[in-house]
DNA sequence: TCTGGGGTCCTGCGGCTG
DNA sequence: TCTGCAGCCGCAGGACCC
């Protein structure tokens, strides 16, 4: 969402010979603002940020906030001066989940190459869907952008974005030039003629530090990038990045698209309004991001082999620290005694900590574990393991049906009543 | 000015092993 | 038995993305 604004705009649609350009970059305009507006229409027209919270920043904002200069990833406090008269929501990230569940829906009915790469953008291969078509009349990739862009107005009241090429970081740049409500072709012998003026900053995995590093070598855009020696761009940011970069800014890109990767790593984490000092209080933080990582790796089937912390002091230094398991979980028993070591190993002595979050990696499917398992229930210590899954399974089947009044944590439970209590001040 | 939350990927370091 | 080395892996941190 903020890379856009790096991008020279131009609304609407640009068309051109997409011969050759199968992959469609579709991202949703203003996305989380949208799905707001949408449910009020009253807020049509007027600026919206989606964010909060003392210490947060804007998730999104509407078309109508950035004129007034809003960003996303903007302290909210910043966005208020630039914009005192926003309507500030705090984000409702089930609702944009269903959202763009249906997007992806329609996504998928043109072609099953779709690559999620968040909620609201896609990569879409739509060669087959041309080659299904062969014995209709001629489809190009645009008629299908064309068509894609109907259905998400019509159907679900949003808009899109779509950029197409022959490579995904162009059809991506692309989208990002049209913007919003807009299309864009790269026809595959433009594509150095549309790279050329953008700056470095535009290309993908160039951010703060990258961009400095090339500003300093006097690089500003990607022409002037292409034309820098290899070793010149790699000794300024590394081999790896490097080449990587360079193979960008010459329109190379030879990713496919592939859809359905798994999630890798699943994490809770949350910025207290004031820091915390009392070890329970921690210690309670760790007991809650512990369950709700367990209760997120049980909704997906998913088991984790390596739990890790992460700890941001009231100075904002941040430190992890990761520890894997002998056996993969889900249970909240399990990740929270492996997240509750972790921070006793820090050994603090007085903490103020600003943020505490919990982490599953190495993630594998709960159903082959489970088999693995079924080995281990003859009475071993292994037994209690499934158990402890088992247990927290119930409760968020528990946690569905009675919502607040759901069994939870003892640990949880003063500090429920006390958020409770807050809720009540009016 | 004052820095969210949920992710992915890369790099460097140290320990282990053959 | 000791040492040096390469390769692998786990870990910590950083950069980046939306």
């Amino acid at each position: 969402m903020g890379r856009s604004a790096d991008l020279p705009r131009s609304a609407g649609e640009r068309d051109g010979d997409d011969a050759g350009c199968t992959i469609l970059h579709v991202d949703m305009d203003a996305f989380y603002a949208s799905v707001e507006i949408r449910r009020n229409p009253d807020l049509a027209g007027r600026p919206v940020i989606v964010g909060g919270g003392t210490r947060g920043v804007v998730a999104a904002a509407s078309y109508k906030a950035r004129e007034f200069g809003v960003r996303s990833a903007m302290p909210m406090g910043q966005a208020l001066r630039l914009c005192p008269g926003a309507v500030v929501l705090p984000p409702d990230r089930a609702a944009y989940s269903q959202a763009s569940q249906d997007v992806f829906a329609i996504f998928r009915d043109v072609t099953p190459l779709v690559e999620g790469l968040s909620l609201d953008e896609a990569f879409l291969d739509v060669s087959g869907a041309l080659r299904a078509n062969s014995t209709g009349p001629t489809l190009r990739p645009a008629d299908i952008a064309r068509a894609i862009r109907a259905r998400v107005q019509e159907e679900l009241s949003l808009t899109c974005s779509v950029g197409i090429a022959s490579t995904k970081f162009v059809a991506k740049l692309a989208s990002a030039r049209c913007k919003p409500n807009g299309l864009q072709v790269v026809p595959v012998t433009d594509v150095r003629e549309f790279l050329d003026p953008l700056p470095v900053t535009a290309l993908w995995g160039v951010g703060q530090r990258t961009g400095e590093a090339l500003r300093r070598l006097g690089l500003r855009t990607i022409a002037d990038l292409a034309a820098t020696p290899a070793d010149t761009v790699r000794r300024a940011v590394g081999s790896a990045q490097g080449n990587h970069l360079l193979a960008l800014a010459h329109g190379q890109d030879a990713r496919r698209v592939t859809p359905g990767q798994g999630e890798k790593t699943v994490s809770a984490e949350r910025t207290f309004a004031q820091d915390l000092t009392d070890p329970a209080a921690i210690a309670t933080e760790l007991v809650r991001m512990s369950g709700e990582v367990a209760v997120r790796l049980r909704a997906k089937g998913l088991v984790a082999r390596t739990i890790g912390i992460k700890i941001r002091y009231a100075d904002f230094r941040t430190v992890t620290r990761v520890q894997t398991l002998a056996d993969a979980t889900d249970a909240d028993r399990q990740i929270l005694a492996c997240a509750s070591a972790l921070y006793r190993g820090l050994d603090l002595d007085r903490p103020r900590v600003r943020l505490v979050g919990v982490r599953a990696d190495q993630l594998g499917e709960a159903r082959d574990q489970a088999r693995q398992l079924e080995f281990d229930m003859s009475g071993s210590p292994a037994s209690a393991k499934p158990v402890n899954a088992a247990l927290g399974r119930v409760l968020d089947r528990a946690r569905e049906r009675f919502g607040d009044a759901a069994p939870r944590p003892g640990s949880l439970l003063e500090a429920h009543a006390a958020a409770k209590r807050e809720d009540a001040v009016p």
